[in-house]
DNA sequence: TAAGATTGAGTACTCAATCTTG
DNA sequence: CAAGATTGAGTACTCAATCTTA
């Protein structure tokens, strides 16, 4: 019988972007990222990164530049203007170090951890969404997954 | 007891940047993306979206731009510059159709199969170093999670 | 010289507007 | 007007160079 395959292929590789992990990774990070942003991009003005950074003052209450970068994996240069227009936004305030002036301690506004506390919510809810659509235990090896190829190289 | 966190959080939310589905896909897609992007993009000069492009005529033969957008979810003006990047690269040519001279087919020269076959070996060497890596069983389970968070929305 | 951070130039992306043909 | 595709303007990203302080 040999069946043939029904989609047209020209020879020479069995490569097939649809079966690519990172085409895969990327879609679904791409689908998922999509819904949340509308809610920090219309309602709060902020970009991604700028989200990220505000989550990770969040997260861990005051701390410099580089640590965002060394915890959240995003260039600095990024950061670096994330956190210009966080300012400017009245979502953030910096502090020159007394003992290290070439640093900066960083702390969320009144203004910025009411974003935050409101986005985190609003995240924590579409995160629930999200798990509950793959179930649970899925959800769990699918963290568990993403963590290990994460830690290719990290930049 | 009631031991407390050690990590210093703030009140106010539960939400952890670390937990969130989409931004361990993003971490994962990133982190996936950059050792082969660099194949791509060094030997070949290409973008994301112009190796995306090639891949699908790689596949399919020859396809118009729309039909790019529709498959791989790439929104059109992306694809239309990828589309005229590859064609002054000399991967790509394309051909005005007679019965309707809106659209173009589009097919890949000599060069841009042979990119393509280059390409997508190390791109299947490639997939399969990051499957083993998470084993076969967890490979699949992952590729039926990601498809599944990819149907989110489609743009 | 190195560390923390910012800046500049070039590239790519987003999304609405436009062009051409049907 | 609709469909296929391109273009323009504004925004964001990349990466090397720079600035300031240690």
């Amino acid at each position: 019988m040999n069946p043939e395959k029904s989609k047209k292929e020209l020879p020479g590789t069995d490569f097939d972007l649809e079966e690519f992990l990172p085409y895969l990774l990327n879609q679904a990070a791409e689908a998922t990222s999509l819904s949340f942003q509308t809610i920090y991009a219309e309602k709060y003005g902020m970009t991604r990164t700028q989200w990220r950074v505000l989550a990770n003052l969040g997260k861990f209450g005051s701390m410099m530049a580089k640590d965002i970068c060394r915890i959240s994996h995003v260039e600095k240069s990024k950061v670096s203007r994330a956190i210009a227009a966080l300012e400017s936004a009245g979502f953030l305030r910096r502090e020159v170090k007394a003992d290290d002036r070439r640093a900066e301690g960083l702390h969320l506004t009144p203004s910025g951890l009411d974003a935050f506390r409101k986005l985190g919510k609003k995240a924590l809810e579409y995160d629930r969404e999200l798990r509950g659509r793959l179930g649970p235990a899925e959800a769990k090896r699918l963290v568990v997954a993403l963590r290990d190829l994460a830690r290719l190289q990290s930049r």
